[in-house]
DNA sequence: GAGAAAGTATCAATCGTTTGCATGATAGCG
DNA sequence: CGCTATCATGCAAACGATTGATACTTTCTC
């Protein structure tokens, strides 16, 4: 049906190997043999066959993107699709594919894990989370497949290349700030437990606490999904306490846009009454009433750096194991104030 | 170095052959022989080679999606990770992968489809935008590759499968809306004039001043990117006219979500002095100030039926040439208000 | 108990490339 | 002029599956 190399080789009469030469522009082949066939195959508007090549050469120029199981939920948390932007560019720019994981269940994602290295459908695999004891990620290193990690690994973080930002001096100085303003009853609102940025923005608050004398009060941390409802689930509870906070970390932005909505709705002022910060910088947190003070990650270079340190390690298998760790920038907006009382 | 059938055979003192009816699970094989094989595999920890598979049957179980050329911008846009997760949601569903494209400009986004239809990557391609002569698409109608559209084609209606909303009456409704509150003098914000969405929304717009006797007039009729920079412009410019409009039917939310920031920095009021409707209803439609009152056109359900619709396709090569139609709902929000002077 | 039918499993070709090795032609050398 | 480098190309075996044709057993039927 298809135009192949047989009819290419036929049509410019040469041996089919000559043609698969010609194509990745072997030395070996005369310059006049190769303008020949080039000329055959644009004459039949020839294309390579990707599987037969893939199968040829066991490699697939393409790479794997694994969201958190059921990215039906992650996609709704805009972080995602920003950091697929960066890595979509460089894709695009080293001339890699990208297969998205679909979702569905943590066992529905491990078999898709499965099958994209065991069928060979990936060169490597890229993981946009990291969490402590992942079944996929145990996999991967069991299977020594190539993979780069989006975050800090929970353990064996040596041996495992990953591109993350350094979340504990950021989330210190965001708490450092809020001290500064005045505020002692500060609280602390994160993503489940087992994710690792949401150990150590919890331990970057704590370090913050401890250097400026203040105790820790355990109600005042809580952990959530990193979903609007957890935040505005957290608020309810954090201010049914006789003594409720006057500020409040919040790990992700979209979570603060719950934490926002809620305070609202319960007819209490931010940042009159309570301040917030944030994390990521997502483009809602321009827009949100108040506007957020919030750390800049810079989702977008995540993206970047980890395609890039992906690839790198596909085209040289000694390639070293790296740690790239971004910058961040806190964003200074309208949802803190001093604490005047 | 990966096991293979032909280990499995061995193992199970079966030819390859039988190893792969088993896989399929073919009657032709005996209960007890399919026992042993599965066995094999089992312990031998088997996992069939897509790519070979692939190229044996001619077939991928994947599907390609195309974004606007440039995923790179169109990823800001919220409405394409939605999209992505209903038709991710579906593909999971039906065992399918996704393979989605990575940008660049409209030479590089042809390119890839190119590599995807050609290079048999694919077995169908969702397109998430429609245009007018958009090469890509006469490409693959010209290949005869399955693919489903999201948006309504320019031309060829009858021949290409494709879901959208209908777009005329969604548009028509809300300026009737506009109309009943007091309005006269409406514009029309819309996205780039190739794309059939905008003319489609302009179309609705103009039947609905028609037929309350509202001429049109020309000058309140804008188009532009769908990004939030271009609503900002679009303000600019309506509001420097001697008689700027009352109310402005903007096509996307982004777009609107310029248009209130810019309608602020102006000093003007929202819904008090200047009515907003808009399209799509974004989670951020809800959040803004004011809340807009917007069409909600059931993103999700656009992914998923485009999804259900090309795998129907993939598997019954005969399935008729479909149109689908998802409902689309007003969301009455606090951006627009009754004119009262 | 012979022949047909049904049930199982194998053989071997095929999918479209890549690539190590062999081969034939040309040129260079003394 | 004969012999060896050098260069350009072709041959054929992978890569790891699928599948139509074929062969071998059983089982059934009369």
């Amino acid at each position: 049906m298809a135009v192949t190399i047989k009819d290419v080789a036929k049509k410019a009469n040469v041996a089919p190997s000559t043609v698969s030469r010609v194509i990745s522009d072997n030395p070996r082949i005369s310059d006049a043999t190769k303008k020949r066939v080039r000329k055959a195959m644009e004459e039949l508007g020839y294309h390579p066959n990707v599987n037969a090549r893939n199968l040829a050469i066991r490699s697939t120029q393409a790479i794997g993107v694994i969201m958190p199981s059921s990215a039906e939920t992650s996609l709704q948390n805009p972080f995602f699709p920003e950091v697929l932007r960066g890595i979509g560019s460089m894709a695009l720019e080293t001339g890699y594919s990208l297969y998205v994981s679909t979702g569905g269940d943590d066992t529905q994602s491990f078999e898709e894990v499965k099958r994209m290295v065991y069928g060979n459908r990936v060169d490597g695999i890229i993981l946009l989370y990291s969490r402590r004891n992942d079944p996929i990620m145990n996999f991967l290193v069991k299977e020594k497949f190539p993979f780069v990690l989006v975050g800090k690994p929970y353990k064996k973080e040596s041996q495992i290349t990953y591109v993350d930002n350094d979340n504990i001096q950021a989330s210190k100085k965001m708490t450092e700030h809020l001290i500064e303003l005045g505020h002692r009853r500060i609280a602390y609102l994160g993503g489940t437990t087992d994710l690792v940025v949401t150990t150590d923005r919890l331990d970057g608050y704590k370090q913050a606490l401890s250097a400026a004398n203040i105790p820790i009060n355990e109600k005042f941390i809580i952990h959530d999904e990193f979903l609007r409802s957890s935040g505005r689930k957290a608020v309810e509870k954090l201010f049914s306490f006789s003594e409720p906070p006057t500020a409040i970390l919040v790990a992700d932005d979209m979570m603060s846009l719950g934490v926002i909505n809620m305070l609202e709705e319960l007819g209490i002022e931010c940042p009159e009454d309570v301040s917030i910060t944030s994390f990521n910088n997502l483009y809602l947190s321009e827009i949100t009433r108040p506007s957020l003070t919030t750390v800049d990650i810079n989702i977008y270079s995540l993206g970047i750096q980890s395609a890039k340190s992906l690839i790198e390690r596909l085209k040289a298998k000694d390639e070293p194991v790296k740690r790239v760790i971004v910058p961040f920038e806190i964003k200074y907006r309208n949802s803190t104030r001093a604490l005047t009382e």
